[in-house]
DNA sequence: TCTGGGGTCCTAGGACCC
DNA sequence: TCTGGGGTCCTAGGACCC
């Protein structure tokens, strides 16, 4: 926690409804639902005139249409949201070099790295004021909440007190009287599960939260979030802004009209996400180690199957294929009402440490004296034609480990001496047993 | 009223290694 | 021969957020 207020957050009101009514003027004043509008959808985001019946985020789009008939429903324009939302995250770079977005309208921002002549709550008002009417004309209308405090947590309590189109800023010293007689439920983290664990030992505000003693809260929720929840409630929070955040991992994941049952559909349908999935990999010039199929059955239950690869991938067919036999471990004769395929364990596709660390001080397997190398790693030496294009990559490799219907290939690159392991299916095409006669690597 | 899609983080158990 | 503790990796599930 610091001595200033020097954390804002903003959040853009009902973001995907107000960017449908900025660009139809004739949904302007009504009742808008952005989400989906299958029998199986949710609601997104529902504009302040759907909220007035009672419509709200992740409420099934049928009880919406139930509760507001007369509504627009519309899916998602992602385009034009991410449009608006990289306009606001520009202008909010401007001000400061520290901004963290949490979402596509959603940021915290440090002020302790902007261009502001003090730090007192006055002063701090007037540059928020400045910023709302900024995000307003960036964004063509659209009205964002702001909240600032001395840290995230009383920033983004902040920024929820006033909406929509508030401003509250939270002096310093008056974090724990604005908390107390608020309901946990407003503590990020603090969902249905928790807030029901807690109100079995009679905690509902965080004035009684504030009354348990930390070994207590992690007996309750476990040792991470007990942790955190005994310090929340005393609004201690030195969490920094962190402008940069890697991706962890990657998926996609549809729910069908009815539920599926035969195999080959699903099958084909899994094909499909893993393109998808690695497609999205190549544009971030991703790889990842590690598949993992997500089905949801008709009885909503959900299952997830995983399965490391000895390398990583961004190869469709090879995504496809350990995606298959993975669902291959699931019951699905009841029906499958979700599929899902995600690539995780990302890494930076150059691996040289993996390969350093592996094989230590072994004989380079380029050399003339490599067949016992070869062979231990045994397997059988490959030519992969078309990688090198893709890939950047020589086009010939060895085979560093299989399983799954997938074998792993190193394959020598033109820049990094170590090399690039790449997973591919062991059917794959481009994958042919190396012979000096047939396949010698086109090299000039 | 039957429950989206994209993520992150945590927990717990087992394997394996030192 | 018996016992062990710590660290890391992997897998499955679950809570939570927007």
């Amino acid at each position: 926690m610091r001595a200033e207020p020097t954390i804002l957050h903003v959040d853009l009101d009902a973001f995907f409804a107000a960017v449908e009514q900025r660009d139809k003027p004739s949904l302007r004043g009504k009742p808008v639902v952005v989400g989906g509008v299958g029998g199986r959808g949710v609601v997104s985001t529902a504009s302040y005139e759907a909220r007035a019946f009672g419509v709200h985020s992740a409420m099934p789009t049928a009880e919406a249409r139930r509760r507001c008939p007369n509504a627009a429903f519309l899916t998602g324009r992602f385009h034009a949201y991410r449009e608006t939302s990289r306009a606001v995250m520009a202008l909010l770079r401007g001000i400061s070099p520290l901004v963290e977005p949490l979402s596509l309208d959603e940021a915290f921002v440090d002020l302790a790295e902007a261009d502001l002549p003090d730090h007192s709550v006055t002063a701090v008002s007037a540059f928020a004021r400045d910023l709302k009417a900024r995000v307003r004309e960036v964004t063509g209308g659209l009205t964002g909440s702001v909240g600032v405090g001395t840290s995230k947590f009383i920033a983004k309590i902040a920024s929820d007190l006033d909406k929509p189109d508030g401003l509250v800023v939270v002096a310093p010293g008056n974090e724990r009287d604005l908390l107390r007689p608020m309901q946990v439920t407003v503590i990020p983290g603090v969902g249905p599960a928790t807030a029901e664990s807690l109100r079995r030992i009679g905690v509902h505000t965080v004035a009684e939260l504030e009354q348990i003693s930390e070994d207590e809260l992690v007996r309750v929720v476990g040792r991470s979030h007990g942790r955190s929840l005994y310090l929340l409630a005393r609004a201690q929070d030195d969490r920094p802004v962190v402008a940069e955040r890697e991706a962890k991992s990657v998926s996609v994941e549809d729910t069908y009209d009815t539920d599926h049952v035969d195999r080959r559909l699903l099958a084909a349908l899994l094909d499909r996400q893993a393109g998808k999935v690695t497609e999205r990999l190549q544009k971030a010039r991703l790889s990842g180690r590690t598949v993992t199929v997500k089905v949801r059955l008709h009885d909503f239950s959900t299952h997830t199957r995983s399965a490391t690869l000895p390398g990583p991938t961004d190869d469709a067919r090879t995504v496809a294929r350990v995606a298959r036999s993975l669902l291959g471990d699931v019951d699905t004769s009841g029906g499958v009402r979700l599929l899902g395929v995600g690539v995780s364990g990302l890494a930076d596709w150059i691996q040289d440490d993996l390969f350093a660390d592996q094989e230590p001080d072994e004989t380079d397997p380029f050399d003339e004296e490599t067949e016992t190398v070869l062979a231990r790693l045994s397997h059988r030496r490959v030519w992969a034609p078309g990688m090198d294009v893709e890939h950047d990559v020589h086009g010939r490799g060895w085979v560093w480990g299989a399983g799954r219907g997938v074998v792993t290939v190193r394959f020598e690159t033109a820049d990094t001496p170590p090399g690039r392991v790449l997973s591919l299916a062991a059917d794959d095409p481009e994958l042919r047993p190396y012979s000096p006669q047939v396949s010698e690597p086109p090299e000039g």
